[in-house]
DNA sequence: AATTTACTTTAGAAAGC
DNA sequence: GCTTTAAAAAGTAAATT
């Protein structure tokens, strides 16, 4: 019977220091990225839920503690995209991406695909665009994604070649390398949805 | 007007049999050419027939996994000869073993592009996994039959997950129903 | 910049780690 | 969980030419 009992304050310290873990880490994942505190809070619940329906089994906990961030950064309205999320966690970017899917699942969250215009002002003001080619790229992104141009395409791809037009729109160019970088896709990415995109719109 | 269900076709079909008797995989490597034996990466052997085209995984316990055939016809044709092979290698396999389809994977075309985001919601959220940043297709979750199915913009469907010929079909008039229903079909 | 090759997802079995 | 096998869908990426 005593020994019962140690092995519960065992697990139960273990089990606590686990939480400690992974909220810290949700921290320092979150600090990284620079999203506010409400989106670590959220990110905080997802994980203690997670927790609670015993999601963690079998995976690690740094796995589930990304997961949660990426998913309370969709569930705030401002997404990071994996690779963004995997350049500040010790997990690589396909089992973030299987993990969230689980949780995601496992915990009904029922998040809605992300919407390429929720990159727009990030991307843009790590270009230093102006306002005009922001709103620019949110009409491009409008229109094409009414044409039915954006089932089946990543988000951020999506939103990198609407910010390239539109910076070429409003005499703001920046190159398609430029913009590249910034939203961590490749120039071709970019070159095949500007191409479409600027027919959807009706020029060229 | 064509029909989708029309457009049906079976691209895979996985089964398993077994041959009722143990056996030496290492030998066995030697006595069937083009057998492929890595124990260290994987228990099986690799084994793969050209007319039908398929490829087996024949196991120390005697049971095989017969993966790539276009057909059940053809599943039971390819495991024929591989019985007929191990017959001529002194090898003794039952008569007629059981062969248990597992999975038929088909695809087939809705004929009409479709808006994944629109899906995504109308199917309902529970029972879609939508995530075009990880892949392009929508996954659904169909519980009569149950089947998995991925929908693509392009209109374009993939069915996975049933035993049955018959599953495909239904399958098919069952998800166009439905995205008939939510108006999302051309 | 075009081609080629390769990897992402789904299902299922097998034996073993 | 993973390993291997095959096949489709379409997007993305990297290596060659």
């Amino acid at each position: 019977r005593l020994r019962k009992w140690q092995e519960r304050i065992r697990t139960k310290d273990a089990g606590e220091r686990n939480l400690q873990f992974a909220l810290s880490e949700i921290d320092r994942m979150a600090s990284a990225l620079g999203v506010p505190r409400s989106v670590r809070e959220v990110a905080s619940v997802i994980y203690r839920r997670a927790l609670n329906e015993d999601l963690i089994r079998g995976r690690s906990i740094e796995g589930v503690s990304t997961a949660a961030l990426y998913a309370a950064c969709r569930q705030e309205g401002i997404p990071r995209s994996l690779d963004e999320v995997a350049d500040v966690s010790r997990v690589p970017q396909k089992e973030i991406g299987r993990t969230y899917r689980y949780i995601s699942q496992e915990l009904g969250l029922e998040l809605k695909p992300v919407d390429p215009k929720q990159f727009v002002p990030r991307f843009a003001s790590a270009l230093q665009l102006s306002e005009e080619v922001q709103s620019k790229a949110t009409e491009i992104i409008d229109v094409s994604a009414e044409q039915g141009l954006l089932s089946g395409k990543s988000p951020t791809g999506f939103a990198a070649a609407a910010i390239y037009a539109a910076s070429l729109l409003c005499n703001e160019k920046k190159t398609q390398r430029e913009v590249a970088d910034v939203a961590q896709v490749t120039e071709v990415t970019i070159r095949n949805r500007y191409q479409e995109q600027i027919e959807a719109m009706g020029f060229r | 007007m064509t029909n989708p269900a029309d457009s049906i076709e079976i691209q895979n079909v996985v089964a398993s049999t077994g041959i009722g008797q143990e056996l030496d995989l290492e030998a066995l490597a030697e006595d069937l050419p083009g057998a492929d034996f890595n124990p260290d990466n994987f228990p099986g052997l690799v084994y793969r027939t050209q007319e039908p085209k398929a490829a087996a995984l024949i196991f120390r316990s005697g049971k095989i996994v017969c993966t790539g055939a276009k057909s059940i016809d053809d599943v039971h044709d390819a495991l024929g000869i591989i019985f007929e092979k191990l017959r001529g290698l002194q090898i003794p396999v039952e008569d007629d073993p059981d062969i248990t389809v597992q999975n038929i994977v088909s695809s087939a075309d809705l004929g009409h592009n479709l808006n994944l985001n629109a899906l995504a919601i109308g199917l309902g959220l529970e029972d879609v996994e939508y995530e075009p940043e990880q892949f392009p297709g929508l996954v659904y979750r169909m519980d009569e039959p149950e089947v998995v199915i991925l929908l693509f913009g392009s209109g374009k469907i993939v069915i996975t997950g049933g035993k049955r010929t018959d599953d495909a079909e239904e399958a098919v008039e069952e998800i166009v129903e439905r995205i008939e229903g939510l108006g999302l079909l051309g």
